[in-house]
RNA sequence: GCCGCUGUAGCUCAGUGGUAGAGCGCACCCUUGGUAAGGGUGAGGCCGAGAGUUCAAUUCUCUCCAGCGGCACCA
């Protein structure tokens, strides 16, 4: 037998016998390196240990150290261990798939009754006592028709979905942790022992549908998270206690912000602090947006059905629509109408009155369009997703030869107005046509590279959703991520070749002939309810001076002071600075503790000294100490801050 | 919409088959105190809505509504 060649990361290169595995190699290479060994790369592909080699490779041993491939193995091997677990207290239970996410895993299980708070705790002290057996994982490849006999054979009629979903030619791989079997790609940790017993958590059940579909059964998922040791997952689980600190809907009520009740579920009442952000960014989007050549327009809340029959929206999303009735009673004729969903139907009917040349293109026409949509009741989420909410909407009406040029100026005016809301990390994602589609393969060639081209002279990270776009046209979706870690959409661009014809817009050409403008439908925020939800999270609550709705409070230390705290809040206020007083009857540290809990940026005290001098002392949220400067010196520099990037 | 959980004072939450309690907040009084909670007194609840079981329901059962965690959806 011939003997092949392998070599490892140093370079070095050692030779053993075909059919060698892994596990051996590190265990010739030190007795210690191959007790720590939890899996192998050969050629960079993630093996198990097990795994005979049959041909020169490279290879690497994956240890705890390898933090991304050990976090995989481990993450992966809880899953099988979690549903072993199960299967072990719960013989009837049928397992589905069990895939590694983010932070953890889940597995999906077939069970009638519920897994419950007690249950979850009884399967973690079982998989306790499954990595204690260390069990060996061992896998054989074997052929459909066996592996379909076997789980027919024990009662496992999701794993024969599975093996007739595995495409011809790849190996059906068969995994046992001690005598449990299942199902899997692979690769594994050699034993159950590997995993680390202090370093995992059953988080949450939760019903998800079988393959993704809602026409199939609802399994019960346990997702649970895992790290290479004690100390790992206690920092994520600190980490996460911070981060539901952030959550917007805390901060909103804590800084009063909005609410939401009952009697309106997914419309938002801003209270004056909420209104007064929103307002902050609503202005600045629509000060960037007229430099950037747009034309601000108002159009109907309540619009007659005949509009949304002649979109197309009475047919495909009627299912979602606000439908506004005259009481038949009292009502001289019977009109059904719908609260507009989106604005698009309404911006062609203003681009429609007049004739339009082609010199009149690009025409952007911008509008902040308050929508309603009736969301499904489990989809609803704070600010993120809503029933009533405002996009900064705007239609781009333009020639096909505009589309490039429209997309990039669109990318880098988002990309600036992101930088200046503090966002620097989104997704951008690039949906290509579907399989069902308008317009002609012509057209969708040049639109797709239209939009991409132009990302790219932007930047090269961005995703590709094959066969995610619009029937109507490519889009481009960004995406921003709330505290949690959760994406939501938000910047939209999206090419339309359909609803232009559609609703009869057309434009004079160069040549006398009229033709069809496409429609760029394009959104910043998204929604500003949405966006401002994930500003809130992302600043903690802590805005920069010229968002935060309360800038500044002025707080006497001795009532004594308190005509000179109504003048130092006079003078701010008539520099448009937010600014109020708080001459109560409470100590100072209680008026610190309370602002400072309240988020407020800037606090200014007053004493007599401060009286005597003409200063103000000057404490700066989160910070310990304060600075005492004049009225005059307070003035400028908060002025100065509290201007939107904008203007400065 | 689906699965599970939750709904008690403005907020955070305890609690019980015999119509309720804490802390914070709020009001009033005392206190004028130098940078994250001074003290006292008091007010405040149709125990999410409806129905059922029961002598009696905030508590048990059912239906509905809303919220939370997911899934599905997301022009």
């Amino acid at each position: 037998m011939s003997d092949i060649s392998i070599t490892l990361p140093d370079g070095a290169k050692r030779s053993y016998a075909v059919g060698i595995t892994g596990g051996a190699i590190a265990g010739d290479i030190s007795k210690s390196l191959g007790k720590a060994a939890l899996a192998v790369k050969i050629d960079d592909r993630l093996a198990d240990l097990s795994e005979p080699i049959t041909s020169d490779a490279s290879l690497q041993i994956v240890t705890i150290k390898d933090e991304a491939d050990a976090l995989e193995l481990i993450r992966h091997d809880c899953a099988h261990i979690m549903a072993r677990a199960v299967q072990e207290i719960w013989p009837d239970v049928k397992v589905t798939i069990g895939p590694v996410i983010e932070n953890g895993f889940y597995y999906d299980f077939d069970r009638d009754e519920p897994f419950s708070t007690e249950d979850l705790a009884a399967i973690e002290k079982k998989m306790g006592e499954i990595i204690n057996l260390r069990d060996t994982v061992r896998t054989e490849v074997w052929d459909r028709d066996r592996a379909i006999a076997f789980y027919e054979e024990s009662g496992e009629p999701y794993k024969v979905e599975l093996v007739g979903m595995i495409p011809e030619g790849e190996p059906i791989r068969m995994y046992w942790h001690g005598e449990w079997q299942d199902l899997c790609r692979g690769p594994h940790l050699a034993h159950t022992g590997q995993v680390p017993a202090d370093a995992f958590k059953l988080m949450s059940v939760a019903g998800a549908y079988w393959r993704g579909d809602s026409d199939n059964t609802m399994l019960q998922r346990i997702y649970g998270v895992a790290f290479r040791n004690r100390q790992e997952l206690k920092d994520y689980i600190h980490l996460l206690e911070e981060a539901q600190k952030r959550d917007h809907r805390k901060l909103g009520r804590e800084m009063e912000l909005f609410h939401l009740q009952e009697e309106a579920p997914g419309m938002v009442f801003w209270h004056p602090n909420g209104w007064t952000l929103y307002r902050e960014v609503e202005d600045y989007i629509r000060r960037r947006i007229t430099a950037a050549g747009y034309r601000e327009i108002k159009t109907p809340q309540v619009v007659d059905r005949k509009l949304w029959e002649a979109s197309g929206h009475w047919d495909n999303y009627q299912e979602n629509m606000f439908i506004v009735e005259v009481d038949e009673d009292h009502a001289r004729e019977k009109r059904i109408n719908a609260l507009k969903p989106m604005n698009c139907p309404c911006h062609v009917q203003i681009y429609n009155q007049g004739l339009k040349s082609y010199r009149d293109l690009p025409l952007r026409l911008a509008e902040f369009g308050s929508c309603h949509r009736y969301e499904s009741s489990g989809s609803m989420h704070g600010l993120m997703r809503v029933r009533g909410f405002v996009q900064d909407d705007a239609h781009i009406f333009c020639t096909e030869d505009q589309i490039a040029a429209e997309t990039e100026s669109f990318i880098k005016l988002l990309s600036s107005i992101y930088k200046d809301f503090g966002f620097e990390n989104y997704d951008i994602k690039f949906s290509t046509r579907p399989k069902v589609r308008a317009g002609s393969d012509e057209v969708w060639d040049q639109a797709e590279a239209a939009l991409e081209s132009a990302v790219q002279r932007v930047t090269n990270d961005y995703e590709i959703d094959p066969g995610e776009g619009a029937f109507y046209g490519p889009k481009l979706d960004f995406k921003l991520t709330d505290a949690l870690g959760r994406e939501w959409q938000c910047g939209t661009f999206q090419a339309d070749f359909v609803l232009p014809k559609r609703l009869g817009a057309e434009y004079i050409g160069e040549d006398g002939a009229k033709h069809t403008p496409v429609m760029l439908h394009r959104a910043i925020t998204g929604s500003l309810e949405r966006f401002i939800g994930i500003l809130i999270e992302n600043y903690a609550g802590k805005f920069p001076l010229w968002l935060a709705p309360r800038q500044v409070v002025v707080a006497s230390i001795v009532s004594d002071a308190d005509p000179f705290v109504m003048k130092v809040v006079e003078t701010l206020q008539a520099t448009g600075l937010r600014a109020e007083a708080d001459i109560r009857n409470e100590k100072i540290n209680y008026k610190v503790r309370e602002h400072s809990v309240g988020k407020v940026p800037v606090i200014l005290a007053v004493g007599m000294k401060e009286v005597a001098d003409g200063t103000v002392s000057m404490r700066r949220l989160g910070d310990k100490g304060s600075e005492v400067i004049t009225l005059e010196e307070v003035t400028r520099r908060l002025t100065l801050e509290a201007r939107a990037p904008d203007l400065v």
